[in-house]
DNA sequence: CATGAATGAGTGTTCATTCAT
DNA sequence: TATGAATGAACACTCATTCAT
């Protein structure tokens, strides 16, 4: 390996057609020949960078993950609050899987239910990356965001399950198009079903307000408000089956 | 086929073990020989039932699919109010695949990732399954109990994939050891998060005083009214990273 | 395996098969697409009944060596005096290769200096077989016809070295054309050398030369040589076990 | 070759890397890269210096062979009468693999096998090596040590025969410790099979003519005691099996 | 009906060898 | 001279599938 970075690149081309093919073969079906022919090399050149077709395979995630990862907590900074926060990692995972389609294929439809890579070092870094969502809902129910029975555990098994569903279908049945349109449905489901529910500040003033409002008047603004501490809209292009 | 009942019986002895042998192995790990074995007949009986591997593989689901929409379907008789059923929809799913954790090693781990399964007819009946959710929460939608504002879509999502999350989550860690732990905080967030907003303590308060406010009005029509009118349309191309 | 017979048949003409491809292009040469060539069948046929092909060679002495060594007992039974019972067994060795050249050559050239094949049962056969020679040494011993101080393992290692010896050259250069020239005369050698000097016919003739040569004091030198050409000295570090 | 001598050292340096490689795991199985990572240099180096695989193990024998002949016709000189010259010849041999046992792997277990191998020019050093044998046995024969009619090629077969068939078995099973215990019964075995059949010292003296002949002589003595003098114990702890 | 026996088709993997640097 | 990098060419082995009995 004289040349270093001469060597990273080549891993890194190789991987990235690993991961075209795999994602779109899928692994059984995908041959190294397969791969070698994407990646513009030889067959028995993968085998000077993998030891195996399932090594190969387990090293997909390896940069990514660590990335993504490091990515979302950087962005976690800029957010104060729980709610907000945990709309930042749905937005996180949602928009990251939408733009690295080949990526989520392997992830979702491959690696997911390897039990083999399960004993991966790579997945100790997925593993660590969904302990954020831990991390943010204690802090939220330290911080009286959520309510104090809210078992964290569930709700990364809501947010991420959620999440791997609706990607698992879009990557099978192209639908919907748009995988962003979800991450305020979700969030706000969410939040809703985990925040204290006591009337934020600001309520029962609005609310006292109604009387004079509402007749002929316009509900809307008041409403709208209340809408951005409540939103549940459902977007027009919502998740047909 | 000079017994039918016989030819069913060797049928169904034969998926048992095709479920055993692929819940323990996984699918291309798994040979036919395996299956043979364990259904205790020889390689070439298993084609007299089933045409190919895949064929075997993808009926599996069948009956029990069917059986498990029925019942569930059953059940819901039994229960009023569409949050009191997302309860029982939950529970059906947890506690089924609690106590079929072959199959649902096969359904979560192998069928669950399968292009050319969705084109199954078998996969239609799962289909029709996931259906009920749909139709619950529009029921629950229309008689008043969620908000009007709520994607039937997403909460299907919400439920289906955290219940998958865990499932396989509990296939490959082991953790938790009883699903069915997960049925009422599950339910609970998830009511919460689509109900109409019940107030919470003191709430009532202020809802006593609306008529006074807002005379020959309908309190209830009224903010659902205003949560309605107060749409809030995502451009699908606003999230821009 | 309904029909034993006819599994039997089969294993036998792939045995064959294989000595013909061994002995032909050697064992890493050989292909198992070779083999099955030759024996006429599918490259997977051969794994039906050998599970490698290392398996395969080894399986090759089996019944060869193990009739070999029953027939060597048989003939053996007919021959009376150890020294009768050496020169069979150096016929039949030699008879038998040459008559089984493909063997002969799996045996010396592939199977004799293969470590692994040294922990299998089919070289057990032949250790039973090789001690054949060191019972009919012992035999000749204790009946006075051989020196009470012959090694029978140095008398088997030149039966066989030699036997082996000639065999190679044989199936390597092709001379001499007929191995049985060799019978006599290396029967005649090693008796010679390790049978209780009794004195041939016409002995005491030249004896009697003696008288005349000795005169001059080469007494001395003679003996010395006759000592030194019959040193029986046991190292302290024998070829023990 | 910039620096012969350099080159020489590189060379030497490779082909003591490959005896050792090839000694231990056997020609197919060792690699090029082994035969590299022991001789502290690339795989491409290799093949600056031999242009094969097959080459660089041909090329094994070499100088030593060469060597090795020119020491035993030195020592050879030293040396009177054929039948002492076996001896020393024997000696030769098993000294020789017994202090170099890497290099007896590789000639016993694998080059003698080779038929290529036949082909190489080095084998003709082996060969002339080997005739060696011939030529001291026909200078026995010509002296009148030996009976005329013994065959010179059978007796490089007995004697190079059993030598190898020794060797293999010390380098397979490590019996017996010490090759050399057989350097004298091999000789004697040998040499008694061969020499032209004057009755062992001390038979005609016995015979009562002997005072009468050699008159104040002490060859009587001499060689009775030479022949009494030479108990052939058997030692019970022969070559186990 | 059931199956023993046979196989065609395919693939991951190895390694001796080459060559630009 | 030395070698890192690349690869062409093979090959053992597997397994879903077929079919005569």
């Amino acid at each position: 390996m004289v040349n270093p970075s001469r060597w990273e690149a080549r891993k890194e081309q190789i991987l990235k057609a690993a991961e075209r093919i795999f994602a779109r073969k899928g692994f059984p079906e995908a041959t190294i020949s397969d791969v070698a022919k994407e990646a513009g090399v030889s067959d028995a050149t993968i085998y000077e960078y993998f030891s195996s077709k399932e090594e190969l395979l387990f090293s997909i995630p390896g940069e990514t993950t660590r990335k993504g990862k490091e990515m979302l907590e950087f962005h976690l900074n800029y957010v104060r609050g729980a709610a907000n926060k945990l709309r930042s990692i749905i937005y996180h995972y949602l928009w990251f899987y939408q733009n690295h389609p080949d990526y989520a294929s392997v992830a979702m439809l491959i690696l997911k239910q390897n039990r083999k890579f399960l004993e991966t070092e790579a997945y100790q870094v997925v593993r660590e990356g969904s302990r954020i969502i831990l991390r943010v809902v204690e802090e939220g129910i330290a911080s009286g965001e959520f309510r104090q029975d809210v078992n964290p555990y569930l709700v990364r098994s809501v947010i991420l399950g959620t999440i791997e569903h609706m990607v698992i279908r879009w990557l099978l049945h192209g639908s919907p198009k748009d995988l962003l349109w979800a991450v305020d449905p979700l969030t706000d489901l969410v939040i809703q079903g985990i925040r204290k529910a006591s009337p934020p500040p600001g309520w029962n003033l609005r609310i006292s307000l109604e009387p004079d409002v509402c007749p002929g008047g316009d509900a809307t603004d008041a409403s709208a408000l209340a809408v951005e501490s409540n939103p549940q809209h459902r977007s027009s292009s919502g998740e047909g089956s």
